[in-house]
DNA sequence: TAGATTGTTAATCGATTAACAATC
DNA sequence: TAGATTGTTAATCGATTAACAATC
């Protein structure tokens, strides 16, 4: 289950990693350079490539251009993809911020917020009405969205969406929205992640003075 | 390796669902209803509630307000800390914005850059030139920091703040910073969750087609 | 008692790593 | 050739799950 996913991740780190080295003008890479640059082992690179029918030569390594026109073929052209945004609250509005900033994957082009008040198409990311939601959608034929509403609602959002046709989801809430056949959900909790750090922290913290 | 981080993790959703289910009045649970609300086992639930030493009773379940002081206990009380973010451009503005509102878990006192002409301290945030960041993590007594500058400089910035005695750093560039001896590190790659999200429905898609 | 749930052990599952033959 | 690196298989490692005895 974790697989496909841990996988996919890897793949995009491979991309990044090798379009970084290609721009600093570097021909052909070992498995090994692959490793450190994205913190990986270089069994598993060469696992990864492997299962990915990537070929490099013995002793050659891997051509870098050949790496990068694999992985473009692979993952799909590297173009700017659309996704809406629901809730359109502080936490909404420093995403939008976050994401339309230098980035070239995607573009947040609405918000959605059930507060009349909020509402405002005069914005660079306009700020809609929850109920146009399914027909905007549906328009522009998007079918992934952030969820960036308080929590109480994420339940009751993410059903909406659902129903709406969507069929990716990033959750910057706290809840846990469970993976329903035919979605595919990505959360991302910042305010864990800074708790676990602290955690950790404390604990080596702890294991020094003793 | 990924073991201990990851009960950590685990044990820090234990603690915000005890927390909410604590709120809605209830009084005792299954370990079937927290794994319900976290999205993990019940086996898992009990294996890891096992491992840390709390008892729940055969047929009556865990006590809520038992739990939620085990926890307090384990994971220390959660109490606001301290950290400092390191660049002040639009992605570490965001940060600060999101990280800032309705969350007592941290709070970023202060954010360093290397641009003087960012450097103003009237701000809620006062936001200091990069030189005086050992001086003041020192005085303030902290030792976590968020990294979010450009990719050219994050290692230099990753060295900086090692140097300066931080021990946990939350990195959000796509850069791996590498784990050395004495720090931890966590990183959050919203662009390549997004990035993920995209290529896991992308799949899901074409494999419903063939 | 009958039913339900914990606590724990054993089984499974899968991911990562080690190792090395093939070979450039 | 000698040395180095891939590609792949086998070994390891650990995490998750299943299952069930204990027991409330």
């Amino acid at each position: 289950m974790a697989n496909k996913s841990e996988l996919a991740k890897r793949m995009l780190k491979y991309r990044n990693v090798i379009i970084k080295l290609k721009n600093l003008g570097i021909v052909k890479v070992f498995s090994d350079n692959i490793a450190d640059t994205s913190g990986l082992s270089s069994s598993q690179v060469r696992k990864d490539f492997s299962s990915l029918s990537i070929k490099g030569s013995k002793k050659g390594g891997y051509q870098i251009q050949y790496l990068v026109d694999r992985f473009e073929e692979i993952l799909g052209a590297k173009n700017e993809q659309k996704v809406i945004i629901v809730g359109y609250g502080n936490i909404g509005k420093a995403i939008i911020n976050y994401q339309n900033l230098n980035n070239d994957i995607c573009k947040i082009v609405a918000a959605f917020d059930i507060d009349k008040e909020k509402t405002n198409s005069g914005l660079d990311t306009p700020v809609y009405h929850i109920s146009e939601l399914d027909s905007f959608s549906k328009k522009n034929k998007i079918n992934i969205g952030i969820i960036a509403v308080p929590e109480e609602v994420a339940n009751e959002v993410y059903e909406h969406m659902y129903n709406a046709g969507f069929k990716g989801i990033l959750n910057f809430t706290r809840i846990h929205l469970k993976e329903i056949e035919g979605i595919t959900i990505k959360t991302i909790n910042i305010d864990l992640q800074i708790e676990n750090l602290f955690y950790l922290v404390s604990l080596k913290e702890q294991s020094k003075d003793a």
